[in-house]
DNA sequence: TATTGTTATACTCTATAACTATA
DNA sequence: TATAGTTATAGAGTATAACAATA
């Protein structure tokens, strides 16, 4: 009888050390070709705002688990590259909105494409097996991430 | 019947976007103190070094996917907070042997039993088939993993 | 001439401290 | 006075180009 509920400290280094193989593996499987890991994922932030509800600066500063100064650059740079722009908030004027553009969008569809596309090679490469199991925990591991993001 | 050998483009960006929080969730439980994910990274390897088989400079370039100055760099930050050492090679004087400092054992140590912790103290917070998914999948990630790494 | 590594320079990403503008 | 954001400055991590030393 397996308790997994029970698992003990080499079964968490064991997690550990299989997750950070995927991490890197992550790094090298994303082109990363224009658009750093910090960029896209603030990217994909802005592109999952409601239109009705987008985000602040210290809104994205506090989803990233980065500084207000951080953030301010972060965006300058979207902005600089036309992936991102600057909006005023009517009703408080201290406040800076932040939104995605058009070719903020585009080159994130892109990039997910290519990564999608480069992960269905490595994992065509797997056995039928390894695949099933991976499938299998994919709603785990979404669960497993959105606690560790706040979630918790 | 469901074939998995036969996923579509949807599959591959579910795939995608649960794997990227799964990183940005490491980036967040790995309290990252006192080493970033780069040295660690770079550490793991001259843990994992045979004595009689240590790492060059260039090698660990490569192993890492980064150029050769970078690699310089990050092994003189290593070697000036005394985690790491570089030897010289009998046998070819151009060559800069890299070596683990006990220091440096004794820290990767802590990183990977706080890793463990925190990822155990997240895996608790999940029900029992999430846990039995995860703990299923770990080969086949690994091995997805490996063939990202070079293995392929 | 080719290989190994370093130095010089520049850019991204991050942090803390000090500042401005608005509430 | 408190909040939202920026500017100033510093350090890690990365890259390319140019260089030195050894093979």
């Amino acid at each position: 009888m397996v308790d997994t509920s029970d698992l003990g400290e080499s079964e968490y280094l064991k997690f550990t050390v299989a997750l950070e193989r995927v991490a890197v593996m992550l790094r090298r499987v994303g082109p990363a070709r224009d658009l750093s890991l910090a960029s896209a994922s603030v990217l994909q932030l802005l592109d999952q705002a409601p239109v009705a509800r987008p985000y602040r600066l210290t809104e994205l500063a506090v989803e990233q688990c980065v500084t207000q100064p951080a953030m301010t650059q972060l965006v300058s740079r979207l902005e600089r590259e036309g992936l991102a722009r600057r909006c005023a908030d009517p009703g408080d004027r201290r406040v800076v909105i932040v939104r995605i553009t058009q070719e903020g969008q585009d080159l994130l569809r892109e990039r997910r494409d290519a990564r999608a596309a480069a992960l269905g090679t490595l994992l065509a490469g797997l056995c039928e097996d390894d695949r099933r199991a991976i499938e299998a925990a994919l709603p785990a591991l979404e669960r497993l991430a959105l606690a560790a993001s706040g979630g918790v």
